[in-house]
RNA sequence: GCACAGGUGCGUGAGCCUGACUGAAACGGACCGGCUGUAACCCGGUUUCCCCUAGUGGGGCGCGGAGGUUCAAAUCCUCCCCUGUGCA
């Protein structure tokens, strides 16, 4: 609905019938370029509940975006992430670029089409395997060279290849190349890291807007926005079952368009993707503010937390997100990398968090770590041998609703892969979950919360 | 009955020829932890002895059984038991 507006304002009821092929001048020909558009709808104490439009759909937030690192949520397909309600996924451009390649994914049309994934991606820049893979790189104030996992082969990432890299992926959400960094660290290396990251996103900026145009979208996707397709029932969609294919009797180049026509979400042709900054800083205070204020400066549609979760109290995450928060324009997503528990993400939320994403509900999944309403399982544990009960009561999902505890004990002791497939499932669906009723609770507004105070309120 | 091959910790199984660095490799099982912009179907620990010592450390028992050789044996020798295969 609030995209309809959306494009009633941006694009006029121009783009009925007869559409060009080139959707640029169909839908958008006297239309500037949209990147995303983020608003405020609710908010409850720092608590914001807002919506985030992409040009791959629109997105409730606080949102949890479950990492796929590879161009995949390992376990998951994704018709299944669709169900669960998944609005955003991560991709990595560090590992996508060395497997399969940037170029390959290029040419297959960009990461949506190559791994049919119609709704929005985001994708880190390699700025947290600055960090992460700290043994096999050599970082420099032009770039980093990395020596491959993979081969041992040495490449070189810098903000202009990031940026070409992320453009050549094509997600929506693409983030400025950063360096995440290590802790502990001395102050001054901290200053120095923040102020090479600084200077890494202005070049991200730079590049990123003399190249932007370069996204791999528009050549492969011709599904015409909601408006259009209103307005223009005759579709090839329509088109193709007056002609009674199946899916069986189609050709397969027919039905990998067909595939494409089916996506029934939106690509807006006049979009194009956005760049994030990232604000480090490390564990001080001052430096976040900083980083806060000249990233700012900088200008981006959208700010991300970095440097975060590298392994110091939680108490100091919290502490250094508060104080971050707090200096980040109220009108911008904020986005929380890499954090956290189900806890956490409820936490950050209500402090004015509007994205996150972590591996942890996946990585722990794979690992027999399960997240439930009463707290952590170890479903490795042979307690749960015997245990036919389901993994959590108060769970809706479709394997706490279907299997026992004794059986995904059983798959995770039995190294069954449908034990990784079960677990993974369960653990998003629960932190799903657990922004839906952040969101909603913030939703309701402070009005909300004023009437909270009042014993038996009634319901509206 | 004879001839080979073999008996090692929870399991599989190295070590034995060429004795000391083996309380016993490696892999697995069982159990317990960890996992926070994914080098992660991964990583760590226990199971693998007993006693003394705060600890470093020291002592004892231990590789089918019994005995022997030796400063020192899972490893060499003798006999016995058990398993498998082949031949009678």
């Amino acid at each position: 609905m609030k995209v309809s507006r959306l494009h009633n304002k941006r694009s006029p009821a121009v783009c009925g019938r007869g559409r060009p092929q080139d959707s640029r001048q169909g839908c958008g020909a006297t239309i500037p370029i949209m990147a995303i558009q983020f608003q405020v709808e609710a908010t409850r104490g720092a608590g914001r509940a807002g919506r985030l439009v992409t040009p791959h759909g629109e997105i409730e937030t606080p949102v949890f975006m479950p990492v796929g690192t590879l161009a995949s949520v390992k376990g998951v397909p994704q018709d299944v992430l669709e169900e669960l309600g998944v609005q955003i996924l991560l991709g990595n451009t560090y590992h996508l670029y060395l497997r399969p390649g940037v170029e390959q994914v290029r040419q297959l049309g960009g990461l949506h089409s190559f791994m049919a994934w119609r709704r929005a991606i985001l994708t880190d820049s390699g700025g947290f395997q600055v960090f992460s893979l700290s043994e096999l790189r050599k970082v420099t104030e032009d770039g980093v060279t990395f020596r491959s996992h993979l081969d041992g082969s040495s490449h070189f990432l810098s903000p202009e290849s990031a940026m070409d890299a992320q453009i050549g992926l094509g997600a929506d959400i693409i983030m400025a190349f950063d360096e995440c960094t290590e802790y502990p660290a001395e102050p001054a290396r901290v200053r120095e890291s923040m102020e090479m990251t600084l200077r890494w996103a202005e070049r991200s900026k730079r590049y990123f807007e003399e190249h932007e145009h370069e996204v791999p979208w528009e050549r492969q996707y011709r599904v015409p926005s909601t408006e259009c397709r209103e307005s223009a029932p005759g579709s090839r969609r329509d088109n193709r079952r007056d002609a009674g294919a199946t899916q069986q009797q189609i050709p397969r180049f027919a039905r990998n368009d067909k595939r494409r026509a089916r996506n029934d979400q939106p690509v807006n042709p006049d979009a194009t993707q956005a760049l994030f900054g990232i604000v480090q800083g490390g564990m001080d205070v001052e430096l976040r503010q900083q980083s806060v204020e000249r990233t700012v400066e900088i200008g981006f549609p959208g700010y991300a937390i970095g440097g975060l979760s590298v392994g110091e109290p939680r108490a100091v995450t919290r502490e250094i997100v508060e104080a971050t928060l707090e200096h980040l324009p109220a009108d911008k997503p904020r986005y929380l990398m890499g954090v956290g528990t189900p806890e956490e993400i409820a936490e950050y939320a209500t402090l004015g968090i509007d994205m996150m994403d972590c591996v942890l509900p996946t990585r722990a999944a794979r690992h027999g770590l399960l997240f439930t309403s009463e707290g952590k399982i170890s479903i490795k544990q042979a307690r749960y041998a015997g245990d036919d009960g389901p993994l959590d009561p108060n769970c809706a999902c479709t394997v706490c609703t279907r299997y026992s505890r004794a059986y995904l004990r059983h798959l995770y002791a039995s190294k069954e892969v449908l034990a990784q497939v079960l677990n993974t499932v369960h653990n998003l669906s629960f932190y799903l979950d657990t922004m839906r009723r952040v969101r909603h609770s913030i939703a309701l507004g402070d009005r909300a919360s004023f009437l909270s105070g009042v014993r038996s309120a009634p319901k509206p």
